[in-house]
DNA sequence: TTGACAAACTTAACAGCGTTAAGTATTTTT
DNA sequence: AAAAATACTTAACGCTGTTAAGTTTGTCAA
C-alpha cells in the first residue's frame, strides 16, 4: 500500500535527489564508507531504486565528479583571468589547482588519487575525454603560452606540463593523505613547489 | 580426522607462510582485491587461522609494508654510496625513490598513496615512527648536507625536503595511478622533475 | 594408563556489502 | 473496462571481514 509518494516534481527530480544525497555522503565520509543502502535510506527509497537511475555505484560517483571538475576548470579559468602576464597566469592556475584539491579532498581523491580502485569493473574508467582532462589541458596551454612568450625555457610542452602536474599533484595528495605528518603550513608548501618549479624551468 | 599437518617447522613458520602468501597476492592483485579467504585457500588453511597470527587484514598489510620499506631505505642508501658529491647524492636518492615506487606500485600505493583507506579502523595507522618515515629522513639529511655544502640555497630544511618529496611523490603516484594517460616516458619525466626542482633550489 | 589441560586449527555464523530477478502496486493509454 | 507501461519494492545471491564456539591433537602429571 502507498507506493506513489508526494514528491515535489517526480521523474527527473528523484535522480537529482539521489545525486545530492550521494554527493553529501561521499564528501562527508568518503566513497568506500558509503553504501548504496545508506544513500537509499537517506532519501527514503529502497536501495534498488537507485539502480533504476544509475548503472552502478561507480557511475554515481562518476557523475558527481564530472560536475565537480567542471567547477575546478571554472575556478582555474577565473583565477587566471586576473593574471598580469603568462607566467603569472600559469602560477595562478597551479595554485588554484592545489587549493581546489585541498578544499575538496574526497573529490580530489576519487578523481586523481585512486581512480583505479574506484572505477574498476563494468564501466571502466578513462581519464581521457572527461573530468580532470580539461583541467590538465588548461595547464598545457598555459605552459605553451609561457614558452611562446619566452618566459619559460622552450622545450617539450607535454613534458613540461606533466612535470608541473606531478609537482602540484604531489603537494595536494601528500597533504590530503598523510594526516599525521608534520607538514609545514600547506600554503607555504604549495607556493614553495610552484615557485621552485617555475624557477627551475625559466630560460 | 587429520588436522595436524606435516609442515616443516611449525609454529613460527606458518606465520611466515601466511605473510608470504599475502605478499604475493597483494602485490599481484592489490590489497582490496585480495580476501582473507583467498589467502587462506592458497596456504591450505581455514580463513580464521590467519586471525591466530594477525589481528586483522590491515595488520597483515602493515607487516608486509614494514619490510618492503626497509628495502626502500636500503636501496636509497646504496644508490647514494656511489655519489660524487652532496648534490649527486641527493639526486640519486630522489631517483631511487621514484624508481622504487614505479617498480612496486602496489606497495607504494598502500604506504604513500592511500594509507587512509587501508589503515583505518581498529589499529590506526601513523606515518610517524615507521615505514616511509626513515626514507623521508634520508631525504631530509641529504638536503641539509647540500645546504651546508652551499650547493643548495640555504633555508628551511623541512620545507625544502617536503618540496622535494611532493615532487617525487607526484611523479610516482601519477604514473602508477593513471594508466590510460599518455605520459612521456617515465624515466624522462622522473629526471625532468628531479632536475627541475634541483635547478629551482640552487643558490 | 588415564585424566587434565593447553595448543592448533576448523565450523558455523553474523552483519554488512553491491547487485539482480522477480513481483506489486499505480497510472496511463486504448 | 482491459491492456500496457511506469515506478517502485521484496527477496535473494554470492561475496566480504570478523567473532564465538567447537573439535582434534599433543603434552605432561598422577
Amino acid at each position: 500500500m502507498s507506493s506513489r509518494r508526494p514528491k515535489p516534481e517526480h521523474k527527473e527530480s528523484l535522480r537529482e535527489e539521489i545525486l545530492d544525497a550521494a554527493r553529501e555522503l561521499f564528501v562527508a565520509e568518503g566513497y568506500e564508507s558509503v553504501s548504496m543502502r545508506k544513500i537509499a535510506e537517506r532519501i527514503g527509497y529502497s536501495p534498488t531504486t537507485i539502480y533504476l537511475y544509475f548503472k552502478d555505484k561507480s557511475e554515481l560517483l562518476r557523475q558527481i565528479c564530472e560536475s565537480t571538475f567542471e567547477r575546478l576548470a571554472d575556478e582555474i579559468v577565473e583565477s587566471q583571468s586576473k593574471a598580469t602576464g603568462p607566467l603569472d597566469k600559469l602560477r595562478r592556475g597551479l595554485l588554484t589547482y592545489i587549493n581546489f584539491g585541498l578544499k575538496n579532498p574526497h573529490h580530489y581523491d576519487v578523481v586523481f588519487v585512486s581512480p583505479k580502485v574506484r572505477f574498476m569493473g563494468p564501466t571502466e574508467y578513462s581519464f581521457d575525454g572527461s573530468m580532470g582532462q580539461r583541467a590538465f589541458e588548461l595547464l598545457g596551454s598555459s605552459v605553451a603560452e609561457c614558452m611562446a612568450a619566452g618566459v619559460l625555457r622552450k622545450g617539450d610542452v607535454a613534458l613540461t606540463a606533466q612535470t608541473f602536474w606531478a609537482g602540484i599533484h604531489g603537494v595536494t595528495s601528500l597533504v590530503n593523505t598523510h594526516d599525521g605528518f608534520p607538514f609545514v603550513e600547506s600554503e607555504r608548501l604549495a607556493t614553495s613547489i610552484v615557485d621552485t618549479m617555475i624557477a627551475g624551468l625559466e630560460p
